[in-house]
DNA sequence: GATACTAGTATACTTTTGTATAGTAAAATA
DNA sequence: TATTTTACTATACAAAAGTATACTAGTATC
């Protein structure tokens, strides 16, 4: 193969390699989703289980280790926000954000694929 | 709290959680498209390329023994099927599931939902 | 005054995931 | 005959992710 040729080539391929920005974007959601623990934690504060103390006993088998890191990650996304409410004894709440919220859509498609990919394969 | 107290409060509690099938359903996508090298395999199958030179030489820094271990699980999986063409030389292709080819839907909601979120958050 | 609850942190460890590097067998090409 | 191509496998290692267990500080309750 010449270069011209080898020019070509790499230019259909360029063709069919999807926009940076969607790499990027897929690689957030990804970074947003996955671990073991993140997926049970949005779901818990979807349905209203904002303290730690409930997400803990909300969440079978998480250590405060793991709760705590991931809480933070999610802080840090811009998935949760964390409150601090100055009474006594103090009360903190990790509330979704709207990007937070918005992930019960793509929780939905996600069941619904793996809900057809069972029925696909059996 | 007392025993029926205990008892309302379980009941409570289950009505919230979502069915156990959901459950099940969104652990095996996540078990499908997670680690560092599924969506980029999926991704590259997608725009068709099908033997395991063409994933190792468009698949950017993947390993043969990644792209092999992947491979095997996506067989596993049900989201590929490996054929040999029993010509000499033999030919070995990659080609995706009807489960493998919906995938592109899931990945269509998760790039949008990255697109919305980077926006949102700057 | 002792115990319990909330909201975590600290340290050490194990398991899982991914990397680096080299090698193989069968056929095709120079 | 020597090198290259395809389609991998083998071994050893490093890094990331997750677990186990214990501990802390502040407040509240018995």
């Amino acid at each position: 193969m010449n270069d011209f040729q080898e020019l070509i080539r790499k230019e259909e391929e360029q063709q069919q390699r999807c926009p940076h920005s969607y790499v990027l974007a897929l690689t957030d959601t990804m970074n947003v989703i996955s671990g073991k623990w993140k997926l049970p934690i949005i779901a818990s504060l979807l349905r209203g289980k904002n303290r730690f103390k409930d997400l803990l006993d909300n969440i079978e088998k998480i250590t405060p280790r793991m709760l705590s890191k991931e809480l933070k990650e999610l802080e840090m996304n811009s998935i949760v926000v964390r409150e601090v409410y100055d009474q006594t004894p103090v009360l903190i709440t990790y509330q979704l954000t709207e990007s937070g919220k918005s992930l019960a859509n793509l929780i939905d498609t996600m069941i619904n694929w793996g809900l057809t990919h069972r029925s696909n394969v059996l």
